[in-house]
DNA sequence: AGGAAGATCTACT
DNA sequence: GTAGATCTTCCTA
């Protein structure tokens, strides 16, 4: 098991966003690990950005967050949901990925009973549904996924072969004009 | 206490 | 598919 280092996330957030898909998101709850594949990520910048959490107005501990060290867990309430984040941005600059679905590979059992959902498809492809499924909360700010021993990390995983498509991001008013979402084509778990 | 939220579910045309 | 209601959870005052 090779987690992603730290360098790994000290990058512009598009290409860290970008470099995630068909890697490796690894829950630990107690002994059981659950796992899934990611396969749809979107990127938020600084305030330069109009949707990042970093601009006037939104809380101050996700501003905070988003200039903190790169592979650090961001968690937040978003309606009766969380999102996961990671930190993930070049030196001096903010940024983080949003995880927005993952495809269960392990723990599927576990997951379906955490969700209460009975179609497999359902389980995980969603931001606020992956979280949800592998038991995400509030608990889990601050780890970082540069570490295997924290509840939550990302690892290399298999190399599979996989087409990349991108689009504008989800649910955002304000956007910007590039394209920041970005999935893997085809596959059964990305949200519409 | 209040307000706001990067979503989800349900119930329809 | 798409629209509308949802009514939780946290931070900041």
């Amino acid at each position: 098991m090779e987690v992603l280092p730290k360098k790994f996330y000290e990058r512009d957030p598009a290409k860290v966003a970008k470099d995630l898909l068909g890697k490796l998101l690894v829950r630990k709850i107690n002994q059981t690990q659950l796992i899934g594949r990611i396969v749809e990520t979107e990127a938020y910048y600084g305030k330069e950005d109009p949707a990042s959490r970093a601009v006037l107005g939104r809380p101050k501990y996700c501003v905070k967050f988003l200039y903190d060290v790169p592979g650090k867990v961001l968690i937040y309430n978003v309606h009766k949901y969380w999102l996961f984040n990671v930190v993930a941005h070049q030196p001096k600059k903010a940024g983080a990925v949003l995880i927005r679905a993952i495809e269960p590979i392990k723990g599927i059992e576990i997951m379906k009973r955490f969700r209460k959902v009975k179609n497999l498809k359902e389980l995980t492809n969603g931001p606020g549904k992956l979280t949800q499924a592998l038991q995400i909360t509030k608990e889990l700010n601050g780890s970082f996924v540069t570490q295997s021993n924290s509840p939550i990390f990302i690892i290399k995983g298999k190399k599979v072969n996989f087409k990349i498509s991108k689009s504008k991001r989800i649910g955002v008013s304000k956007d910007l004009p590039q394209k920041l979402r970005f999935f893997i084509l085809g596959n059964e778990w990305v949200s519409k």
